[in-house]
DNA sequence: ACTACTCTTAGGACCTAGTCATATATTCAA
DNA sequence: TTGAATATATGACTAGGTCCTAAGAGTAGT
């Protein structure tokens, strides 16, 4: 019964994933074999151990807290003409998709569109000013979403920001970005 | 010398709060105590073990994770009226502003409001469609954020939500979401 | 100096949820 | 029927604790 083993790890592992904190004998329980073959299994799936496996999620807890943007700019700049045109590369993971459904949450697509419009402009600072946007097609966990900035106006500190994100050619996102910009001499230094 | 002790379950405290992965033994070492003095502390401050304290941090996210709300939102929900208004607080903190400037990077405001307009829909699932927004005012470092939704229309899947942001009354942000639901009949139960 | 007290350290027995290695039993298919 | 795959059993060991008892160290009051 070559079946039976294999269908056994598949259920496994699905039970796992959605219930991380059962012992290996509640899953002998559940799957009424012994301890031992709960252990071969997880073994041959390379599935950690009870404790191991809850280390793994309350890491991952922890890193979330930080989450949505340590660094400056959301997505992988590829390319940057100040002030003309900017590329930019976001690979859209778990941590970015709602859990029901699997579809990337709207900000993060806002986020990348955002950062790269603010990296375009050649100043010392840039701050968005008013946006309209629009979200053409759903993107999935596992897409690679790129997005293209063009300038396509300036005037005295403003600047007209259009972003057009694709996934492999299609459109998903797009959207208007206008953009104050500042040479520096801003209110600064209020160290209190 | 009362105070010895006192200091040093106060550290203890707060060391376990920012890296609950510790064990006794480390713990130990770097009080330069024997592990049953930290076993002793931690009985006093009631403080679970190793595992259970991670069992605790896991169990968070995950619940997390099911209850689609807390952590999915960015901003804490204070109110929720479905389909009517909502309101979610967000502090503002280092890690949202530009370092250079201190000012809040815009697609932390942007994610606040979409979250907000997100849990707003009474339904199963509910996705952004379209967005104007305008940033009124720069929001700095330690400020706290007030947003406020509501619903201004709907119709057969699609919903007008407003949202306004505000620190200290002043309007820091404004946005017009036109968001898409749906009704949990999507492609589900694949067991395989 | 002696006692009283808190604080600290030590030790042993036990626990859970595993690990790894080895041996035996069961099942199925050729 | 025999051999391979699969399943189960067994024993020794581990980490990171628990709980309990006992004893030493430091400090204060009398």
């Amino acid at each position: 019964m070559k079946r039976k083993k294999k269908e056994r790890q598949d259920l496994l592992k699905v039970t796992l994933e959605e219930n991380p904190f059962m012992t290996d004998e509640d899953l002998a329980d559940q799957f009424s074999v012994s301890i031992q073959t709960i252990r071969l299994d997880r073994l041959e799936l390379a599935i950690p151990e009870l404790r191991e496996r809850i280390k793994g999620v309350a890491k991952k807890q922890l890193d979330d807290v930080k989450a949505l943007s340590p660094e400056e700019v959301i997505g992988e700049i590829v390319d940057l003409q100040l002030d003309e045109r900017a590329i930019s590369i976001l690979d859209v993971r778990t941590e970015h998709v709602f859990t029901r459904s699997g579809i990337a949450r709207g900000h993060h697509l806002f986020a990348q569109a955002n950062s790269l419009a603010v990296a375009i402009i050649d100043d010392e600072m840039a701050l968005t000013q008013k946006a309209t946007i629009r979200f053409t097609r759903q993107v999935q966990a596992g897409e690679r979403v790129i997005a293209k900035a063009n300038i396509t106006g300036i005037e005295k500190g403003r600047t007209s920001v259009e972003v057009k994100s694709y996934v492999d050619q299609e459109l998903v996102f797009s959207g208007e970005f206008v953009m104050f910009r500042t040479t520096e001499r801003e209110t600064r230094r209020r160290e209190s």
